[in-house]
DNA sequence: TAAAAATACTCCATAGGTATTTTAT
DNA sequence: ATAAAATACCTATGGAGTATTTTTA
């Protein structure tokens, strides 16, 4: 797991659609899609629900989501 | 600039050795020494007074080891 | 049937390794 | 003279791209 990965998560979230979060993160959707699953496996559970659309985040996503948030935020204030 | 780097320049300023600390990182030496010469290219400063041994850490270098090390340390806080 | 996600590759940037040289005590 | 850092070179992992094939609403 890695800031990358944060980054991308939180973005596929408040997206809840990986093209859109995709673009707006300036890289191609496949290798998005590639990065939610792995960070999925490393956790393993899912993190997104993918038989709805708009995606919904699954139990273990929404907790996530708000460590993820927390960690990003963190580290952004860091980095400035 | 990423976690990594700041995992490295914390071990090294820290053990004030480059060996030592690649020792601790479970790396050689060389690619560390490389990732803190990115690392002080990225920021336009040395960080590290190489004509000291032991090592010193330059005023630059004082001053950015107190920021990488509340976020590494935000960042484990996180990651746990 | 039309968006959107997943798969199947390909490519390449770069982190890391080994061997060696340079530097500082 | 010796320990430690830098340099040169090589390798390979994995992040990102394109083309294509599933999905699901």
């Amino acid at each position: 797991m890695d800031l990358r990965q944060l980054r991308y998560f939180v973005m596929v979230a408040n997206e809840r659609n990986f093209t859109r979060a995709a673009e707006r993160l300036h890289i191609a959707q496949p290798p998005l899609s590639r990065q939610i699953q792995q960070l999925e496996g490393e956790l393993g559970h899912d993190l997104i629900d993918r038989n709805a659309r708009p995606l919904r985040l699954t139990a273990m996503g929404r907790l996530f989501y708000e460590q993820a948030r927390k960690c990003w935020d963190a580290w952004t204030r860091c980095a400035r």
